[in-house]
DNA sequence: AACTGTAAACTTTTT
DNA sequence: GTTTACAGTT
């Protein structure tokens, strides 16, 4: 497993070689060095070059390594960029010592590992993912005996992570709530981090914001932490909230060496709280600072650049900045439209291929869609066509069930209050521990004020549990304890000797192992290697580990700073170019990274722009954004496509081309055979079209597919329609039924499956 | 207590 | 089309 693995060094090098000399631009922002920084850098101006030439010539100039901060989006990035240093100080360990380099979430885990018995509690605290998030909540949203039908897991914790992302946490949120719909959410907010706290635990919202309040509000760590870091920068600042405004205010406001570097076009992130204004306003925030604009492109040939340059500036809420390059004309960008989705892969395949034949390595090759379930028919067609692909998918195998319970194992033995980690495994593998008994257990770790794990040494056969019931738990706590306190001990004749040993016997003697290698199935077998996979991720992890710091580490530190990472691997981290496969990934995970090929797969109304952002002004100038950070991740070659019909939750339905198709200027774009595009803007939002439905309109529903409208009643609020399907009459109510105007010829050229 | 099969709910995007 | 939740069975 390559979690932290360097990225596009050769690319970089190459880059850096083409670029062997400076632009005015970029050696202004080399050069500056004290005071705060604005740099305002267009996609593949040299960002990274220009900001890691600045940090190492800080470091010749005298500036102690470990007085830097750099934070950035995520591992990856951090990697690359401390890899990158490093190269520009050749390699020289004494020069980087202590240089911190590092995302916003794990910067502020590490710094609640030192502090966070002053706001947490304790300093060893479990990271809850979204699942556990998930479970948690539902939990919360119980005990405030609240409807679960009508509080749904998802909507409260959105509004409580972006309560958390403006730093709010819940007693001020309690204050503030005013109307029936906050009351509600502050109070399962409220109950919701009761139960964080009850477990030790913190979410990854809580990572920033506890560290912003933590800083905030004790003047000694928050001096600590100025004084140390005396110059800060930080990268992507278009997509960061403002929680994390804060965390950087607090840490830069005194010394003000503050340099931020970022894109508004490339903001992407504004649905998970991030603020546009952070970057907008900088100037306002430091009036004295300097704003250096970077926006020669060196990354992508002319019509590339000219035509992501041609759909940006159909963005009204838009700073106007130039773009260019000076690179070749190259190609022009090529759309294609397909008939389904499965032609659609087809043909990325074997556009793919023809480049692979034209030396173009794999490894150079992305494949860029908006939504992750788009990914299926696509590995299909890579995987039948023999091109080696890989899906861009970070946490996909954390999220297996044997690794997510041995990781559940691991946490107990960091944070033995982690009940939710508790739970997942006290009967895994089985061992006659049944949802009676746990109920029980659980029943009676409340009434006594005391976590599962206490609970299950302390129980006996007068609170009901059978025999069976009460040795397995005994059992099971005990080895958990004994794997505590092997861990911690001094003693070399008992203490584990590395990382990997603790994970390697948690395998062993949680009885995992033993689970899937008795008579084992073909699954069994995989979720075995899985296993093994996990001690060699450990073992490389700790290696790694041990590479970048002076002192030995106990396995317990070892242990920590391991799940801690685990915990906050992303998608995007996952891309590993060695392997030589072409990279799938979401659109959102190619933010920062550049590759020769890029496809753009379902350039379709509804999908990108998604059906979510269609009808807001805001949402719909991201999805554009988006698909600009997209396009400009190609140096040489784009290909745009979109399908005429898509599966979509099972059912195959027609689509419309997407309106950044049309908005792209023709000079720099080849249309193909299909030059038609409807130039147009389809669909409005205010011609909805089950505004128009009328009498004869012919319909299309989602379940009933085709259908000819018979009757319409017409009221107020709930009017209904009566449609004749072509198996059933159904009596539908217009405003729920999203009904879909369908022209009658286009019925009648069109096929469809059902 | 543990397993098995079927119904319902569901998807943006992620640290 | 896929995953999860729940009910029913041994």
């Amino acid at each position: 497993m390559n979690l932290e693995h360097a990225h596009y060094t050769d690319e970089m090098e190459q880059n850096s070689v083409v670029q062997s000399s400076l632009t005015e631009a970029q050696v202004k922002v080399v050069n500056h060095q004290h005071g705060p920084l604005l740099v305002l850098a267009g996609p593949g101006s040299g960002k990274t070059t220009v900001v890691t030439k600045r940090i190492a010539k800080l470091i010749e100039n005298g500036v102690a390594p470990w007085q830097i901060l750099a934070l950035t989006f995520t591992n990856k990035a951090a990697t690359e960029m401390k890899d990158r240093v490093h190269a520009q100080l050749n390699y020289d360990p004494q020069k980087v010592r202590g240089l911190t380099v590092a995302t916003f979430h794990s910067f502020c885990a590490r710094l609640l590992r030192q502090w966070g018995d002053r706001i947490i509690g304790t300093t060893s605290y479990s990271i809850y993912d979204s699942a556990d998030q998930k479970s948690a909540v539902k939990e919360a949203i119980k005990r405030c005996e609240l409807n679960t039908s009508n509080w749904k897991p998802a909507s409260a914790l959105a509004a409580i992570s972006n309560a958390k992302n403006a730093l709010i946490d819940c007693e001020t949120f309690a204050r503030e709530a005013s109307d029936f719909y906050a009351r509600n959410v502050a109070k399962i907010y409220t109950a919701y981090q009761s139960i964080l706290n009850e477990n030790d635990a913190v979410d990854f919202d809580d990572l920033l914001m506890l560290t912003a309040l933590l800083l905030q509000q004790d003047d000694e760590v928050r001096e600590s932490v100025q004084e140390r870091f005396q110059y800060l920068m930080v990268d992507e600042y278009q997509d960061t909230n403002h929680t994390q405004f804060v965390i950087a205010n607090l840490i830069a406001k005194n010394h003000r060496n503050f340099c931020v570097v970022g894109d508004p076009d490339q903001s992407i992130y504004a649905w998970r709280g991030a603020d546009i204004s952070n970057i907008l306003e900088f100037e306002e925030q430091f009036s004295d600072c300097a704003v250096i604009p970077l926006g020669q492109n060196f990354r992508s040939t002319q019509h590339i650049v000219d035509a992501a340059a041609s759909l940006i500036s159909h963005n009204k809420n838009r700073k106007e900045k130039r773009i260019y390059s000076e690179l070749e004309v190259g190609e022009r960008p090529v759309v294609k439209t397909l008939m389904d989705e499965y032609e659609e892969a087809e043909t990325i395949v074997s556009e793919a291929t023809k480049l692979i034949g034209k030396g173009v390595p794999q490894k150079e090759m992305a494949v860029l869609y908006r939504v992750n379930a788009l990914s299926r028919v696509l590995e299909d067609a890579f995987r039948r066509a023999g091109v080696p692909y890989s899906v861009a998918r970070g946490t996909a195998f954390y999220d297996r069930k044997e690794v997510k319970h041995a990781l559940a194992y691991l946490t107990l033995i960091l944070n033995p209050k982690d009940n939710l980690a508790c739970e997942r495994v006290i009967n895994v593998p089985t061992r006659g521990i049944g949802a009676t008994s746990l109920q029980r257990l659980k029943l009676y770790a409340h009434q006594h004020q005391m976590s599962l794990l206490q609970a299950a040494l302390s129980v006996c056969k007068e609170d009901g549990f059978s025999k069976r019931a009460l040795n397995a738990m005994v059992e099971f706590a005990n080895t958990c304890l004994k794997w505590r306190e092997d861990a911690h001990s001094e003693d070399s004749m008992t203490a584990a000797a590395s990382l990997a040993d603790v994970v390697e016997r948690v395998v062993r003697e949680s009885g995992l192992e033993k689970l899937y290698s008795t008579n084992p199935t073909e699954e069994d077998y995989e979720r075995l290697q899985n296993l093994e996979e996990l001690v060699s991720a450990s073992t490389e992890f700790e290696q790694r580990f041990m590479e970048s710091q002076d002192t030995p580490q106990t396995p317990l530190v070892l242990l920590s700073e391991f799940i801690q990472q685990v915990a906050l691997v992303s998608d995007a981290d996952a891309i590993d170019p060695e392997q030589g496969a072409v990279t799938l990934m979401t659109l959102h995970a190619s933010k920062g990274l550049e590759f020769d090929f890029i496809t753009i797969a379902g350039l379709e109304e509804s999908m990108l722009p998604h059906q979510r952002a269609q009808f807001d002004d805001d949402q719909l100038e991201e999805e554009r954004r988006l698909c600009f950070v997209g396009m400009t991740r190609a140096r040489k070659h784009l290909l745009l496509t979109n399908a005429k019909r898509r599966m979509h939750r099972g059912l195959t339905e027609r689509t419309m081309a997407s309106r950044f198709l049309s908005e792209l200027d023709e000079e720099h774009v080849d249309f193909g055979d299909v030059a038609v595009i409807n130039k147009q803007v389809p669909m409005p939002a205010e011609t909805k079209p089950s505004s128009e439905i009328q009498l004869g309109s012919v319909v299309r529903h989602a379940r009933f597919g085709i259908g000819k409208v018979q009757r319409i009643m017409r009221r107020p609020r709930g009017s209904t329609v009566t449609v004749q399907f072509s198996t059933t009459v159904k009596h539908l109510v217009l405003e729920y039924a999203n009904l879909e105007l369908v022209d009658e010829f286009e019925v009648n050229d069109y096929t469809p499956e059902y």
